[in-house]
DNA sequence: CTTAGATTCAAACGGCCGTTTGATTCGCCT
DNA sequence: AGGCGAATCAAACGGCCGTTTGAATCTAAG
């Protein structure tokens, strides 16, 4: 009988997510990786090289899904003729959530996607521009669409803050407690669609 | 002639918290934090009696003044007849941006606050709640008189997104980089100046 | 000057790190 | 059945980690 019947790829991207998400990329060794996932030590350096590698893997692996959703619902957003604000964060920001609420490894990932702003490591920081940096693009076409009355870098200040406050959000760095009659879906919900408000609003002051 | 007017203690700190905001605090090692104070290895244990100790007086060491100038700010609000939500941001965001601009160790320091977020290190969390938590309590007073409309759970929703934002904006964790023609100090001081209008504007949001 | 305490120092401690090796086992094809 | 590449394995590599030691060096009071 197989208890495990992920291949050791999958298993090792698994148990990385996750102990990278709680202790960091320098906190979490591949020792505590591979004990996790039930791998031998060298399968790492075997299936991946080295933890530089598999610490992208970990991302691209995620993020091909939550970027190519993230276009399609955008795109949905194109073909509307009453378009809010509200619909291009919520295209954003949907992705995201449902990827939080898909699996465990989905949630502990939205928080390494955190923990790779807080690092400011270089080469992450250019992994991620050059493989993801255009859907960013696309966002910021579409928002300046309908914030006419903003120029570009007053646009461009505000989206920062956004994206800020969505990472730090979604991530539940927060202080703030899931009440215990609230289910987690429930909760994350809630955290969306607080975001998506407080969001609009703030793009659109004054 | 003496090139190292500071105390061993002082350029241990100082050194820790440029090393942790670039590093994180398990990729800084002690040996690179001596060798940058130029003193001698042992010096962190003999002073700080551990690493983690030496954590928590990077954060004490900054915290303390960051935490009074709040209070002392705040403190001027609650007099002010014409109260605005702006000003309350301004007294709470203001004394970060201050350390931020104060010399090049503050402005790292910022930085080791965001990280100290992204860690989500349960003993680091109390450490930061159980000493600085109740200026945060004041603060969410004022903000509850301000916005009366909101119910206590409303509010603390907003809040959290503000606090995130604001962490992750005067952290520079962002993508947008500053103009060259723009100073370092300009740049900050309209970060917090944007900060301050969208987060007035979320908070508002009906 | 002497002495006691505070501080600095080079060196070493055991332990964990990422990576590599070379042998062994597995799965599949002819 | 035999062979061959892919995958797994235990073991070891050199290196850096946080911490401790005990001697050397300061500093200031008696």
């Amino acid at each position: 009988m197989d208890l495990t019947p992920f291949s050791t790829r999958q298993r090792i991207l698994g148990a990385a997510e996750e102990l990278f998400a709680r202790h960091g990329f320098a906190g979490a060794s591949l020792r505590q990786v591979t004990a996790s996932a039930k791998v031998n030590l060298a399968a790492v350096n075997y299936h991946f090289g080295s933890k530089e590698n598999l610490i992208e893997e970990v991302f691209r692996r995620r993020l091909d899904e939550l970027n190519a959703r993230r276009t399609e619902l955008l795109a949905q957003c194109r073909d509307r003729a009453d378009l809010g604000l509200e619909d291009v964060l919520d295209a954003f920001v949907r992705p995201a959530l449902e990827l939080s609420l898909s699996d465990a490894g989905g949630a502990a990932f939205v928080r390494v996607l955190a923990r790779a702003y807080a690092e400011h490591d270089e080469r992450l920081r250019r992994f991620l521009s050059d493989n993801y940096g255009h859907v960013l693009k696309e966002f910021a076409a579409v928002f300046a669409r309908l914030l006419p009355q903003l120029d570009k870098e007053e646009l461009y200040w505000r989206l920062d803050i956004v994206s800020g406050a969505l990472t730090y959000a979604m991530a539940d760095f927060g202080v703030l407690k899931r009440r215990s009659d609230v289910s987690e879906q429930e909760h994350r919900e809630r955290t969306a669609s607080h975001l998506i408000r407080f969001a609009a609003a703030g793009l659109r002051a004054a």
